[in-house]
DNA sequence: CCAAACGTGTGG
DNA sequence: CCACACGTTTGG
């Protein structure tokens, strides 16, 4: 308001000279950039005014020194830290560690009331109602600061945004029905500075987050848990959302309460624009998978296009997170993937841009929520800081080793294992969390993947040209699983796979938890075989799980949630995401074994970053008023800040007080016998299986294969869970989602993107994922010799003296490749930057020939002793003298020349009976050569 | 007084 | 649109 600037001068003037024009930007004057440009003060502080003029001025919030972010060391890692003269840089940006970007800022001691002069007082108080009336609370809008108390006006109750501290909708501009979306929550930094940031599912991420955290506390746990298990068993969303806002909204909330919604509702609203258009950009899909399959969701790029989008657009975001805020739910009981499901088949119905997607996420979370309106979740914020101190420390020990050297045994026994089904995690998995969620939408989803959905996907894709319409044969089984079709039968392989949409929320939270791990781990690099199998060693993972940081409760718990029934997963997702690695880091670096300093870094990173505005959560304090919906945030540019960490509970807490016997490695037994979808119910039961459930051991394996739409809450779902494996093939992710997706997954082993864009691929030059073993990015469009280097280059941002000239895929294992229009300029740069090669899947590949094939046997290439699988299939300039070169191979098992029109069958004997001396080989198929035994 | 770092404007 | 750079603010 008008006021708002007076007012704030006050409060500066306490401390600061009153000159202090407004704290931030006010003095533009001097402090324009580069202010010695503009020598002349006036020039500079010409501008400002105009901004500024219109709301007062904001404060400037100081880090809470308490959250796990500010308790943090710096990681030395990232840009921030590079530039600080301490870590050898210039020190003009002065900027705070990615990693320890506080999670809820606050706002500085010298804040004092604009009308009382006084600060805050809550301290005196042991009321919460009276503690939020004492409190000084900036406007998101105005920015005034005062106490609730000093207002005249109370009649309307103001908003408060849970997601930062001390942050709210004043009255006033709550009545004047203004609304802060434009401008940005206080607190919110320049996110979209930080490599990681991603507007929108940051949105997402904080709803999410809300969640309830520990226990549910009252009013949560008790109605929570139970509502949670009824909604599960019924309609969870309603319950749930009933259940929370009831016990969480205070009288003077729900006044609050419904404005916020009217103003969501009126974002929400928003037409969906459909794009139809077709999918993807024309590309077409092969028709046959790699492995002789026939490739699957040729309908997708429509999809996938949509997807795209979603992160791309701010204006949607703000849109969005307006709908979030609506949408908030529990995170718990929301699981992003849920709302996937119930989106993705919304989408498919719709197509929408980009933006139209996220606004429809929102809208159909919106409408979800409108469904159930009741639905508020409350959300938890964060206490951040205890979370995270906890978790820190237990998690870093434990998990530690597994991921790499488990990894990849662990997948693929996981994958079949533990989720077996439910990777796939059919619609009706992800329904199921969806419907928890809220959703309506639920649905399914699915976009066909899975399942069958429906039906774009089920169409072959095609890839036209390049595919012919062989029958595939059937590569080598790629370990990985789902992804690849089988050798054989090329057909009937086809198999969808569900995507698992139930990530969601929890995802994000375990995410993090397990980023820190692997950051850990990394640092570790002690590849201790830890198999994290369920059922084996809970313990390292279990860090993982315990990473999600479930608490958070507090008031969130209590009334903010109402706004939307966010998915949780989002924001919670996120924040933890970013949080795990930041203390760890050094270590890392130390260890990083494998990788070099700059991969660690990324990772580091990358996942440090989370979303901003989730993690806050507002001093412990908080006051009945209901919370806003975030919207304000303006999500542009959240400050990405690190996920709280916080272990699980060892017991489940009961009603009466007292803990359950079963410890939670006897219920991840049990879990991990469960299909995803079934996790995803579990996880509406209450917060304490809500944190289980999306224990890493659990979630290995994330297929999202031809997922139609990709959303924030998905991806930030999918953080929380940190996937070894993660299967995005046939998806419209963008190239933005990637790229945030990697940066919080440094524990990815596996990464599918068969059949995505170049464009989204593209992400994987710019991020670093050290640990990665097998990249599949066969028929991605776009993708030919130029892509493939700067696939293969070595990192950019690394500084000076610190570059690593290695290749940030210089650890891959299985490669796949088919129908890519490489040749043997991308082959060189291969045997050159992958070392450890082991598979190569070069199936469709026209260009490949015999010269292609002279060197990769070539004397002096890594490739030659690695290279243990080859797959040739429909290549149909490869000749038997192909053959001739592989018997250079010391390690070769398999060999696929299958439907390679050139390739006879007697030079396949031929070769059978010479490498008989030292190994025996044999005809799987014809022309499919394998190592017997 | 100083190190840290917030929030913004802008050049590339 | 992002990365950078900077004046100013903050806490100690």
């Amino acid at each position: 308001m008008a006021m708002s600037l007076s007012a704030d001068d006050e409060d500066y003037d306490s401390d600061s000279t009153e000159q202090q024009r407004p704290p931030n930007r006010p003095k533009p004057k001097m402090a324009t950039p580069a202010s010695a440009s503009l020598s002349t003060p006036g020039s500079t502080g010409v501008k400002l005014p105009s901004n500024r003029s219109a709301s007062g001025a904001r404060r400037r919030r100081t880090r809470c020194r308490k959250c796990e972010a500010c308790v943090r060391t710096e990681c030395g890692e990232c840009h921030f830290c590079k530039d600080m003269k301490k870590f050898g840089g210039p020190g003009r940006m002065k900027q705070s560690c990615i990693m320890r970007q506080c999670i809820a800022p606050v706002l500085p001691h010298t804040a004092v009331c604009v009308v009382c002069g006084e600060a805050g007082k809550e301290d005196t108080l042991d009321e919460e109602e009276e503690k939020f009336n004492a409190m000084l609370m900036e406007c998101s809008i105005c920015n005034e600061i005062v106490h609730p108390n000093c207002l005249k006006v109370k009649d309307v109750a103001g908003v408060v945004n849970d997601e930062l501290p001390n942050c709210w909708e004043c009255p006033k501009c709550n009545y004047a029905g203004k609304t802060g979306k434009q401008k940005r929550g206080p607190g919110f930094k320049y996110a979209s500075n930080l490599p990681g940031s991603l507007l929108r599912e940051q949105r997402l991420g904080r709803e999410a987050r809300d969640d309830g955290d520990q226990t549910p506390s009252a009013s949560s746990t008790g109605g929570g848990v139970g509502v949670a298990l009824g909604a599960t068993g019924l309609s969870p969303a309603g319950a749930l959302g009933g259940a929370s806002c009831t016990a969480t909204i205070s009288s003077s909330s729900s006044s609050s309460l419904s404005l916020k919604r009217k103003s969501e509702r009126e974002d929400a609203p928003r037409p969906r624009t459909d794009e139809s258009s077709g999918p993807h950009t024309g590309r077409l899909p092969p028709l046959l998978t790699p492995s002789g399959l026939p490739r699957p969701r040729p309908e997708i790029p429509a999809f996938l296009r949509k997807k795209r989008k979603l992160f791309e657009d701010d204006d949607e975001e703000e849109q969005q997170e307006d709908a979030n805020a609506r949408r908030k739910k529990k995170t718990w009981r929301d699981d992003p993937l849920i709302p996937r499901l119930s989106q993705v088949k919304k989408e498919d119905e719709e197509d929408e841009d980009e933006e139209e997607e996220e606004e429809e996420h929102s809208e159909r979370e919106q409408e979800d929520e409108e469904d159930d309106d009741k639905l508020t979740v409350k959300r938890l914020s964060r206490t951040d800081e205890g979370r995270r101190n906890r978790l820190k420390e237990e998690e870093d020990e434990g998990e530690e080793e597994d991921e790499e050297q488990d990894e990849e045994e662990e997948r693929s026994s996981r994958r079949s294992e533990r989720s077996p089904g439910p990777l796939r995690a059919t619609p009706a998995s992800l329904e199921s969390d969806q419907s928890l969620g809220s959703s309506p939408r639920a649905g399914p989803s699915s976009e066909g993947g899975g399942s069958g959905d429906g039906g774009p996907e089920r169409t072959p894709p095609t890839r036209t040209s390049r595919v012919s319409a062989h029958p595939h044969p059937h590569p080598h089984s790629q370990p990985q699983a789902q992804a690849q079709p089988h050798p054989g039968q090329p057909q009937s392989r086809r198999r969808r796979r569900l995507p698992n949409r139930e990530l969601s929320s929890e995802l994000s939270k375990e995410l993090n938890l397990e980023i820190q791990r692997t950051e850990d781990t990394l640092a570790n690099e002690n590849r201790q075989p830890l198999r994290g199998d369920p059922g084996d060693g809970p313990d390292n993972e279990d860090e993982a799980s315990e990473n999600e940081e479930p608490k958070r409760p507090y008031r969130n718990g209590t009334g903010g949630n109402l706004l939307g029934g966010l998915r949780d997963g989002r924001a919670g997702d996120l924040d933890r995401v970013g949080g795990g690695g930041g203390g760890e880091r050094p270590h890392l670096r130390a260890r990083e074994m494998n990788g070099t300093p700059w991969e660690l870094r990324h990772f580091y990173g990358p996942p440090q970053i989370t979303p901003l505005g989730f993690n806050r959560s507002s001093p412990a304090v908080r006051p009945p008023p209901p919370r806003s919906p975030p919207k304000c945030v303006q999500m542009e540019r959240h400050v990405i800040r690190p996920p709280p960490i916080s272990p699980p509970p060892e017991r489940l807490p009961l009603a009466d007080g007292h803990s359950h016997v079963a410890q939670r490695e006897a219920w991840l037994a049990i879990f991990s016998h469960m299909t995803h979808q079934d996790l995803c119910v579990c996880m509406r039961v209450c917060k304490t299986w809500n944190r289980w459930c999306c224990d890493k051991r659990l979630w290995t394996r994330i297929d999202l294969n031809r997922c139609k739409s990709i959303t924030p809450l998905m991806l930030s779902g999918i953080v929380r869970r940190q996937p070894a494996t993660l299967d995005l093939s046939w998806t419209n992710i963008s190239k933005k989602q990637l790229s945030w997706l990697i940066n919080r997954l440094p524990g990815l082993r596996v990464l599918l993107l068969s059949g995505c864009s170049w464009v989204a691929v593209s992400a994987l030059c710019t991020s670093s994922c050290p640990l990665l073993r097998t990249l599949d990015v066969q028929w991605v469009e776009g993708l030919k010799d130029a892509q493939m280097r700067d696939l293969l280059s070595p990192p950019t941002d690394n500084r000076p003296g610190q570059m690593d000239t290695r290749s940030k895929l210089r650890n891959i294992v299985d490669l796949r490749l088919a129908g890519l229009d490489i040749t043997d300029s991308s082959l060189r740069l291969i045997i050159k930057n992958m070392p450890l090669l082991s598979r190569l899947d070069l199936s469709y590949c026209n260009h490949i020939n015999d010269q292609s094939i002279n060197l990769l046997t070539a004397a002096g290439t890594t490739t030659r002793d690695s290279l243990t699988e080859v797959n040739l299939s429909v290549c149909n300039r490869v000749t038997d003298q192909s053959l001739t070169y592989f018997k250079r191979c010391g390690s070769i098992c398999r060999i696929d020349l299958r439907f390679c029109k050139q390739v006879t069958r007697q030079a396949c004997e031929r070769f059978i009976a010479e490498m008989s001396v030292s190994v025996p080989f044999g005809l799987r198929e014809d022309k499919l050569l394998q190592k017997l035994s």
